[in-house]
DNA sequence: GTTTCGGTTCTTTTT
DNA sequence: GAACCGAAAC
C-alpha cells in the first residue's frame, strides 16, 4: 500500500514533503497544517527505504513527540517503529545513559526534576547562611542559573543584569550556584540544563561519540525550531554537519519562549548558517474564517525581524471578530459566561469554547461565575502531574531503593514519618554512610533505632517493603512497590494530610498503571522526571465523559485550536503584560503571544476590553485597551459596548 | 534546635 | 494551591 502524497496535501506542504536532501527550512504559519507536513515527511522518508531507526525527529513536548509518531505509525505502520523520537531533553537522556562515564558520571545517573533542583538551592543557600529576607529566593536563582546555562553565558553577568536594583551580593549567588554545582556532582544528578549541556559536551568534547551518531541519523528532523535555544541549535547542527540532511519546521511569528533562552536568531539565520538551503513557506490556513486571520495578519506585520508573510484563508468570510467594552473585571465575566450559553444553546459543545489569557490570575472572575452557574470547566494547571506532592511522595521510595545514595528521595520519604523533618532525616542519611542500603536486611532496622520515638510506628509499616524488594526483586516492577507502600502507609497518610485525598489516590492509582509499559524502576524514574503530563499519555476516561469548557494561559493554548475563543483583559498592561511595555523585543514577543492567541480561534473571537481593574486596597483604577487592538484599523472588528450586566 | 501551624502572597512555561 | 514566613509548641 503506498500514500497518495498528491492527493493529502495542497502544494505548499507537498513540496515541503518531497524536499531533496539538504537543509530545509519550512517557515508554517499557524494553521497551515505543520504537523501534517512534518508526519508525511516522515511517511515519505520511510516510503523512499530510509530506516526508521536513521530518522531523529525532534520535538519540544512529550504530547507532540507523542502525537507524531502516532500519526506517522498511520500512514505507514509499524514501520516506523524504530525512528528515534522525542524531546531534546529525551535524547540528551538516551545518549548520556549510554556515555555519561566519559564526562566523568556514572550511567546510572539520576535527574533532578524543578522540584527537587531547588530544594537543593535553596539547601546550599541555607548552608552557607545565604538564605535570608534579603538574599534570593531558590526558585530565582535557579531561574538565573538555568538562564545562564541555557544561553551559554557567565551566571555572573546574569545575576548582575538581574539584581541590578536589589542590595543583593553577586558574588554570593555565585558562591551558591558553585556550592550547587558540588552537590549535584556528590549526589551524581543531572537537572534539566545539566541533561542539555553534558548531551552537547558529549558531540563537542567527544567525536568518536558525534561520529557513532553522525553515522547513524540520515535525516534530522526538528519541529518548533522558533524555540529552540543555543544549546540545542548547536547540538543539531553538530549532529548534521556532515550529511546535511536537516529539516526544520517553525513559525518565527508564534516564538514566544525567548525569557527561557529560546533563540530567536536560530531561525532566522538559519539559511545563512546552511549554504544552499532551501526556503518553504506554508501560509495557506485552513482552520480559521478569513476575518480573523486578517486580525492577525495585520497585527503582526508591523513587528521588526521577521520572514515576511501574509496567510492565505481558504473559509468564505462570515463573521468579524468582536470587541468587548466592558465595565470591569466581574462584568467581563458575566458577559463570557454568558455568551457560553448562548454558544452552547446554538448547539456548540462545551469543548468548542476556549478562554484565554495572558496571567493565570486573569480568569480568578471568571472561574468564581462558572463555578457559581454550575457550568463544567477545566483549567490548564500550573502543577504538572508529576510534580505535585503525592506523586513525589510515593516515587520517593521507589528511588532510595533503586538507589540506595538518593539523599533527596530519603529525606522526601523520612520527612513523612511524624517528627522528622529536614535536619532529622539528613542526621540519620549521615549516620547510614550516605546511603540506605536496600540489600541490608537490617537496613530498615538501623533506620529505625536512629527515628525519634514517635516516628517509629509509622516507620514498621513502611520497613517491610524494603525486605521485600530484595526478597521478591520488585525492580523489576515499580508499580508493586507503589501499591504496597499505599497500602501500608499513604492512603492513611493522604486522608490525614489533604483535604481532597480522594483525588490524590485516584491519581495514584494512574500512576500504578502508568508504570506497568515500565520493564524496571529506572526507566519508570529517568521517564517521569522528564515526563509533565499523565493526561497526554494516558487515556483520559473522566475528562471525555465529562465535556468542559478549557480555560488556558495563551503559552499552553499554542498548537490548539477551538471554533470559539474568548481573549480576556485586552488592556495594556495586561496584555502586553506591564513587564514588557519599556522593551521593544519583549513588546515585539508580547505581539507575537497575541497572534498566537487569535489564530487558536476558527469561527468566533471576542476580545474583552474592561475599562476599570480593581486593586488592592478597595480601588478601581481605569485601564486603556491593549495596543494590539488601537494600532490595527477599528473596521477589522464588530464592536459591542456592555455597559453593567 | 526542630517541628508544626496559621497567616499571607503570588500564579507567562517546558524539560 | 502551594510556597513562604514567623511564632508557638515540642
Amino acid at each position: 500500500m503506498s500514500i497518495d502524497f498528491e492527493h493529502a496535501l495542497n502544494a505548499e506542504q507537498l513540496a515541503a514533503v518531497q524536499a531533496p536532501d539538504g537543509p530545509v527550512l519550512v517557515i508554517a504559519a499557524a494553521g497551515t497544517g505543520k504537523t501534517r507536513t512534518l508526519t508525511y515527511r516522515v511517511a515519505w522518508l520511510v516510503e523512499r527505504g530510509i530506516e526508521a531507526r536513521r530518522i531523529l525527529l525532534m520535538t519540544f513536548t512529550n504530547k507532540a513527540a507523542h502525537e507524531m509518531l502516532e500519526r506517522a505509525t498511520q500512514l505507514v505502520g509499524s514501520a516506523v517503529g524504530g525512528l528515534w523520537g522525542g524531546t531534546f531533553h529525551h535524547m540528551a537522556n538516551r545518549m548520556l545513559r549510554r556515555h555519561a562515564y566519559l564526562l566523568g558520571y556514572k550511567p546510572d545517573f539520576t535527574i533532578l526534576d524543578e522540584d527537587d533542583a531547588k530544594g537543593l538551592v535553596r539547601a546550599c543557600a541555607t548552608e552557607l547562611k545565604l538564605a535570608g529576607k534579603e538574599f534570593p529566593k531558590a526558585d530565582v536563582l535557579l531561574s538565573v542559573f538555568s538562564f545562564a546555562a541555557n544561553i551559554e553565558q557567565p551566571v555572573r553577568d546574569l545575576a548582575e543584569k538581574r539584581f541590578s536594583d536589589h542590595p543583593v551580593n553577586v558574588d554570593e549567588v555565585l558562591r551558591v550556584h558553585e556550592a550547587y554545582i558540588a552537590r549535584k556532582r556528590q549526589l551524581h544528578a543531572m537537572d534539566f540544563d545539566d541533561l542539555l549541556v553534558n548531551g552537547l559536551r558529549l558531540f563537542r568534547e567527544h567525536p568518536d561519540v558525534l561520529a557513532h551518531y553522525e553515522e547513524q541519523f540520515e535525516h534530522i528532523l526538528v519541529d518548533e525550531y522558533q524555540d529552540t535555544n543555543t544549546l540545542q541549535a548547536e547540538w543539531v547542527d553538530r549532529l548534521a554537519a556532515r550529511r546535511r540532511n536537516l529539516l526544520v519546521v517553525g513559525d518565527d511569528f508564534q516564538s514566544i519562549y525567548s525569557w527561557r533562552g529560546a533563540n530567536f536568531a536560530n531561525i532566522m539565520s538559519f539559511p545563512k548558517r546552511y549554504e544552499g538551503t532551501t526556503v518553504f513557506k506554508l501560509v495557506t490556513n485552513y482552520r480559521s474564517l478569513p476575518e480573523i486571520l486578517d486580525l492577525a495578519n495585520a497585527c503582526i506585520a508591523g513587528n521588526p525581524e521577521q520572514f515576511q508573510k501574509t496567510m492565505k484563508a481558504t473559509r468564505t468570510a462570515h463573521k468579524k471578530p468582536v470587541l468587548v467594552r466592558l465595565r470591569e473585571g466581574d462584568s467581563q465575566a458575566r458577559y463570557v459566561v454568558e455568551r457560553i450559553r448562548r454558544c452552547l444553546r446554538q448547539g456548540r459543545a462545551p469543548t468548542d469554547i476556549a478562554v484565554l489569557y495572558r496571567a493565570h490570575f486573569h480568569a480568578m472572575e471568571l472561574q468564581m461565575e462558572l463555578t457559581r452557574q454550575g457550568l463544567p470547566f477545566m483549567v490548564t494547571s500550573g502543577v504538572r502531574f508529576f510534580e505535585q506532592a503525592h506523586v513525589k511522595d510515593v516515587c520517593s521510595l521507589v528511588r532510595i531503593l533503586v538507589h540506595g545514595e538518593d539523599q533527596l528521595a530519603f529525606v522526601r520519604l523520612l520527612g513523612l514519618l511524624p517528627k522528622v523533618g529536614e535536619k532529622t532525616a539528613l542526621k540519620i542519611f549521615h549516620k547510614l554512610g550516605g546511603k540506605l542500603d536496600a540489600a541490608d536486611p537490617e537496613a530498615a532496622v538501623k533506620v529505625e533505632r536512629l527515628l525519634p520515638e514517635g516516628a517509629q510506628p509509622a516507620w514498621r509499616k513502611i520497613a517491610p517493603i524494603i525486605a521485600q524488594f530484595n526478597a521478591e526483586k520488585l525492580t523489576g516492577d515499580p508499580g508493586e512497590i507503589i501499591f504496597r507502600f499505599m497500602a501500608a502507609f499513604y492512603e492513611d497518610h493522604a486522608v490525614t494530610c489533604f483535604d481532597n485525598h480522594d483525588r490524590r489516590i485516584e491519581d495514584l492509582q494512574g500512576l500504578i498503571n502508568f508504570t506497568t509499559r515500565y520493564e524496571n524502576a529506572e526507566d519508570f524514574l529517568s521517564e517521569i522526571a522528564l515526563l509533565t503530563n499523565l493526561d497526554a499519555e494516558t487515556e483520559a476516561p473522566i475528562e471525555q465523559q465529562r465535556p468542559m469548557i478549557k480555560l488556558s494561559s495563551v503559552h499552553q493554548a499554542k498548537g490548539l485550536e477551538w471554533p470559539v475563543v474568548f481573549l480576556l483583559w485586552m488592556n495594556d498592561g495586561l496584555f502586553p503584560s506591564q513587564r514588557s511595555l519599556d522593551d521593544p523585543a519583549t513588546e515585539a514577543e508580547e505581539r507575537r503571544l497575541f497572534y498566537v492567541a487569535t489564530t487558536r480561534a476558527k469561527d468566533e473571537l471576542y476580545l474583552c476590553v474592561p475599562e476599570l481593574r480593581r486593586v488592592r486596597e478597595g480601588g478601581a483604577m481605569p485601564c486603556i485597551p491593549s495596543r494590539f487592538i488601537t494600532e490595527v484599523p477599528n473596521e477589522l472588528f464588530e464592536e459591542e459596548y456592555v455597559g453593567f450586566i
